[in-house]
DNA sequence: ACTTTGACTATAA
DNA sequence: GTTATAGCCAAAG
């Protein structure tokens, strides 16, 4: 991770492993990075990952109450949770039901 | 080079 | 349960 690579690099091949169906926080990502880096870094690098090669599955990140409080920068305001139900992820008043459920933490679960 | 911003979060009151 | 506050730090202006 020595690389020139911007974080948002980074960020974004982590948020590339989340599975279909599961969903991670913007803080679970930072945690990733040691914790160096706040959360804040992350909802940025997924501000900017909409001309990301490859695509980067922004839908599936959410804060850590499970809110979508992203969806106001899709295509639409309703484009977030509709990526999010075609995956079987139920989405009520913008918070996802059964969060921990779905919960995918990359520091436990991440395979690079 | 300096200031502001932001899809956050932990803590406190 | 709620709101307020402070820390966070790279990127943008």
């Amino acid at each position: 991770m020595s690389h020139k690579e911007s974080l948002f690099e980074v960020i974004w091949e982590i948020a590339r492993h989340i599975p279909p169906g599961r969903v991670t926080t913007y803080g679970a990502i930072a945690r990733c990075l040691g914790d160096t880096k706040s959360a804040r870094l992350v909802g940025w690098a997924m501000n900017a990952s909409h001309h990301a090669h490859p695509p980067v599955p922004a839908h599936r990140v959410v804060n850590k109450n499970g809110l979508l409080t992203g969806r106001h920068h899709f295509n639409s305001p309703t484009e977030m949770e509709e990526l999010l139900r075609k995956e079987n992820i139920q989405v009520v008043n913008n918070k996802i039901v059964n969060f921990e459920q779905h919960f995918w933490d990359p520091f436990h679960e991440l395979t690079l």
